[in-house]
DNA sequence: CGGCAGTTTGATGTTACTCAATTTAAGTGG
DNA sequence: CCACTTAAATTGAGTAACATCAAACTGCCG
């Protein structure tokens, strides 16, 4: 992960984690504040590793990447996809190290917060906790809906859920046409991410095919038939 | 739920979130002190319910009970066994209503606080912060954790994580002889947090029986081989 | 053109589910 | 104390869902 010392822009900086740490003041494009750092990470590469000792709290600027957590075995959940403005491990806000590793789906850059800065700030700044207490609750939830889904849904559900999950956080960032959306993933990923083989995700994507409900290729995602999708992956 | 006019005390108001929450000049017997007030609640009883609005911040005081998901079709997740010193629901703290339910597995003491003044300690008492994040933290990992063992491991790994997780935190409160812990759980319990069958979660007890690896009756589960538990269902 | 990573397909195996019957345990009222 | 009732646990047989193994196919890149 090497730093990189031209100045990226966080598209996303104005708006959740980031855009409460960051007084107005601080929003605009120039260099580096001192306590903030920019890294840049290729397509595949190891964001943060279980364990590790972070100095500081790393959010996601551009790319995708994935929280996840890895067996003795080799065996690995994938937690959640990453998009950008998401913090990498919201918990490394209060502790110093990461509980769950993450990796670089596309090429990513990376926004390091000094995590003492952080923390005064979440004294001291208006909105930082409610934002930070937002952020924790979203993250509990999902996970608590992903415990969910995995123990009670059958492999079409899993995968419907995952789909509709991923293209409402992407919706929310961008303009969408024809329902149709960017999704960097391999099958692998899905597969890590559901609790199934990817033989076995190879085949429901065809059934959903077979079925005109979506098509996946590309990196593309082709919603087809948003309700039928929505009646099997739905927790409500 | 009934309010109960009786002083309870709550066992381990004097650790974890009471705890901190409770200056130890409030740590005494004696009449509820106006913000905090206590509930009895009957075994199977619901404690809690998803999208309910809630006036306060629950805490378990005495009994057990469990926060779960339910799909709309019936299906339902178990998230977390409590135990007394719990908070029912963490979120309470910053949210208005409930992100999950919760149910009564045996009579129950419940303590209520109410939030606004929980949110002021927050803010003011030294300590109760560092105590709130620890407990998100714990909420979030052991949420993950229970995603990773529902999506990647077996049915045998699987009950014996859950089993491993229940006896170090019965461990942590009391005093443990013969590693014989006191577990009021239906086998329906232990398939819903598990995510199998209840037929199935009969088998995997016969097959552990058979083995030499544990027993359990009458509420009570004997590890008879410690080391093979945890070769199952230890996660590093 | 060959090589590689990712996907698809088929055949077969295993795990866990379903359905149904039986046993065990725990009350409950006479 | 004992028949009766009921909830929970166990067992067996058959089935469905998903895994495994292996081969073929696709698109992409050097």
């Amino acid at each position: 992960m090497d730093s990189i010392s031209l100045c990226v822009t966080c598209p996303n900086r104005l708006t959740g984690f980031c855009g409460a740490l960051l007084g107005p003041d601080e929003q605009r494009d120039g260099e580096p504040s001192g306590w903030q750092r920019f890294f840049a990470v290729e397509a595949g590469a190891q964001i943060a590793t279980r364990r590790q000792q972070s100095a500081d709290v790393l959010v996601l600027c551009a790319g995708w990447a994935f929280r996840y957590f890895q067996l003795a075995d080799g065996r690995r959940q994938i937690l959640q996809f990453l998009l950008p403005g998401d913090v990498v491990s919201p918990a490394t806000i209060f502790e110093g190290n990461y509980l769950f590793s993450a990796k670089a789906l596309t090429e990513v850059v990376v926004s390091g917060f000094v995590r003492s800065e952080v923390r005064g700030r979440c004294a001291t700044r208006q909105g930082v906790q409610a934002v930070l207490a937002t952020c924790s609750i979203a993250e509990t939830r999902d996970a608590a809906e992903l415990a969910t889904v995995l123990g009670r849904c059958s492999a079409e559900e899993r995968i419907a859920y995952l789909l509709l999950r991923l293209i409402k956080r992407i919706a929310a960032g961008n303009v969408i046409r024809d329902e149709s959306y960017p999704v960097p993933l391999r099958q692998q990923h899905i597969a890590d991410a559901v609790g199934l083989t990817t033989v076995h995700v190879s085949r429901v994507f065809g059934l959903f095919r077979k079925r005109g409900i979506l098509t996946m290729s590309d990196g593309i995602l082709r919603v087809t038939d948003r309700r039928r999708l929505e009646q099997l992956g739905s927790l409500r």
